[in-house]
DNA sequence: AAAGTCCCCAACCGCTGCATT
DNA sequence: TAATGCAGCGGTTGGGGACTT
């Protein structure tokens, strides 16, 4: 059985709002709040707007702190490492930035900060230019091995995954067919939940355990260890730089700098969110298919 | 100056989860 | 328990300004 629609497309206006809507929605919010029911509200305010269209501007657009124009390199640094950790989910990243919507946040992504990581070239050690380390998505998604359907997320997570693990190592033996970061018999600890506690999410929730670091970095054995990442010495002996450094250099080309990861020792810094949004809590927030791969390259790269 | 193309972003669409009946 | 309605979310679209030819 089909739902009825919200409101009557017929006679609903659509397209951008006029400074008068803008200011008969936003009186009416400031002075009556939205009575819970944004069906309903511009039935009082005299708005022929559908509700959810009214909910749309007043929460993108028109309610008090709301903070547009250029982002800051932080609020960059911040939009990258919450998309490479939990994906496209941006009320949640947004939420991490005061004054930012989730649609603006998406926008700036898919229009920006998308194209500065996975579009752009950037000079190796000898000056010249190469594409990046990461596949096409039809190279990824026609492997030969690759009979799992990913999605556009994770497909563009891979791909900035493997940028960053070239600029760790671009001399050594890192998985530069990103297929192979789905062996089937990789293991991981996965309890699903609904997960009630964690997330306000519509997506289904797992939360992932990782009981030895040493069984849960397979994909980096070979040149490093959480431990390793977590030494000081370390760095003094390897091209290890933050996650802060290498999305700087991806995004800003600039320069990167030796400097200490203080991933904790031997272990994995699993996080997600409390109910609201807003605090980190330890596990993660994953779809199965992703889960393996954001541990391989979350145990090994830092921690957040 | 005009035409074509690109890019940004506000707004819409449709799905999901939750609350209510 | 099932049906219904709503809020919230992420994906997508298209208008219009900026830029290029």
């Amino acid at each position: 059985m089909g739902r009825a629609p919200c409101c009557d497309k017929a006679t609903v206006k659509r397209g951008p709002w006029s400074p008068e809507e803008d200011a008969m929605l936003k009186t009416y919010i400031e002075e009556r709040g939205t009575g819970n029911n944004w069906i309903a509200l511009p039935h009082k305010i005299g708005l022929k707007r559908c509700g959810k269209s009214c909910r749309l501007r007043w929460l993108n657009y028109l309610r008090p702190n709301i903070k547009h124009g250029d982002f800051t390199p932080e609020e960059d640094s911040t939009i990258c490492k919450l998309y490479i950790s939990i994906g496209s989910r941006w009320s949640i990243i947004a939420a991490q930035l005061p004054g930012r919507t989730d649609n603006d946040v998406k926008n700036y992504w898919n229009t920006k900060l998308k194209k500065r990581l996975l579009g752009g070239r950037r000079k190796d050690s000898r000056g010249t230019h190469h594409r990046q380390g990461a596949a096409t998505s039809n190279e990824l998604e026609n492997g030969d091995d690759g009979e799992r359907p990913l999605s556009a997320s994770a497909m563009e997570r891979i791909q900035l995954c493997m940028q960053l693990q070239e600029m760790q190592n671009p001399l050594g033996v890192s998985h530069h067919n990103p297929l192979q970061l789905w062996q089937p018999n990789r293991q991981v600890a996965v309890t699903h939940s609904n997960n009630s506690n964690s997330s306000n999410s519509s997506h289904s929730s797992f939360n992932v355990t990782v009981a030895e670091h040493g069984q849960s970095s397979s994909l980096n054995d070979q040149h490093l260890s959480g431990q390793q990442l977590a030494s000081p010495s370390s760095a003094e002996n390897s091209n290890v730089v933050t996650i802060e450094a290498e999305l700087q250099e991806l995004l800003y080309s600039g320069t990167t700098t030796d400097s200490v990861v203080t991933t904790q020792q031997g272990e994995v810094d699993w996080w997600s969110y409390d109910q609201q949004g807003k605090s980190p809590v330890n596990c993660w927030d994953f779809t199965p298919e992703t889960t393996s791969v954001y541990q391989d390259y979350t145990s090994v790269m830092y921690d957040m």
